[in-house]
DNA sequence: TATTGTTATACTCTATAACTATA
DNA sequence: TATAGTTATAGAGTATAACAATA
C-alpha cells in the first residue's frame, strides 16, 4: 500500500499482486452493479455455470455461512436466474442450477469482462502477455486453486 | 469461469486474471474480516497511510458515493481509527486522517497480508516471481493505474 | 445425534433523495 | 448556483442463533 518505504523482493511482488486484483475487482464489480449482481452473486453464477451444486457446497466454495448462502440464492431464484430443486440423493438437500436466463447473464457477463479486461492486458505486447499467462497459470495451478 | 471452452489468447489470460484476483481477494478479505474490516475500509486505511484526502476525494477514488464515504468514515471514526478535521482551504471539505491506533492496523494488516500471500508467489521459483513483479508493474505501469 | 437447509435478527455496505453550510 | 458533507431511508450482503426435516 505504501510505496516509499523499501521493500524486499517478494514484498513488491505481493504490492503488484494486490494492486492488480484490487483494479481487476472494481472492472468486474462496475460490471456487475450494471446489472445488480454483486461479486459473490458473480461468482456463484459463475460455478453454476457448468455445476448442479448443493447449498452447503456453494457455501463452501465461497467461503460464506450456508444461511448467506440460502439468502443470496432466494434472491438470484425470486430474479429467475436460478433454481432450487431438491436432492434426489439426500432428502435434506438441495441441487441448484442456472435458469436459461441466467445462462445467458453469465454469458453476457462473460463478454463484458473480457471487454473491459482487455485495455489492460493489452498495454503488454504479445509475447509478454504469454509470458504473464504462463506464470499466473503456473502460481494457480500449483497452489490447487479454484478461482470461481 | 469455464475451463472447456476453447478461449483466445486474450481470453486465457483475462480468465487467469480473474481468477487470481479473486483468491487474493479472498484472502485479503479473510484477513480484514479477522479485524471487522471490510474491503473498502481496508483500502480507505492504505490511502489514509501517507495521504490526508477530502472525503469527495477519497469517495472518488473508490468509485463510491459521497454517503457511503460519510458512513465508512463515520464508523472508523467511532472505532477511532481515523478523525476527521475541518479543511482550513476550503470551509466546506473535511480532511481524514489515521489515528496512532489506526496506523499501527495498517501496518500490521500490511503484515498480516503479505504473510498469506507468499504461499502463492512461492509456488514460483525466485527468477520467476522476478519476471511475474515486472510484467505485473508494467502493466499496472503502463496504466497509469492507482491500487490504493 | 449429526447434517442440510431455512427463518429470525442485527449490523455493515451501498445507493437515492433531501438537507445544511460554505464558495 | 454549485460544491462538500451529513442525515434519512431502503435494500443487499453478511454473521450468530434458533429451528425443522432428514439421515
Amino acid at each position: 500500500m505504501k510505496k516509499e518505504h523499501s521493500l524486499s523482493a517478494g514484498e513488491e511482488l505481493v504490492d503488484a499482486l494486490m494492486t492488480t486484483s484490487f483494479i481487476t475487482m472494481a472492472i468486474i464489480n462496475k460490471i456487475g452493479a450494471e446489472h445488480d449482481l454483486s461479486l459473490s452473486l458473480i461468482r456463484v453464477l459463475g460455478i453454476l455455470w457448468d455445476r448442479r451444486p448443493r447449498m452447503t457446497e456453494l457455501a463452501d466454495y465461497l467461503g460464506l455461512e450456508k444461511q448467506t448462502m440460502s439468502g443470496l440464492i432466494a434472491r438470484a431464484e425470486k430474479r429467475g436466474l436460478v433454481v432450487r430443486a431438491a436432492c434426489k440423493d439426500d432428502g435434506r438437500a438441495t441441487e441448484v442450477f442456472l435458469t436459461k436466463e441466467g445462462a445467458e447473464l453469465v454469458k453476457q457477463l462473460r463478454d463484458q469482462g473480457q471487454q473491459a479486461l482487455m485495455p489492460l492486458i493489452e498495454s503488454l505486447n504479445a509475447s509478454d502477455q504469454q509470458r504473464l499467462q504462463e506464470l499466473l497459470l503456473r502460481m494457480l495451478n500449483a497452489k490447487g486453486a479454484r478461482g470461481n
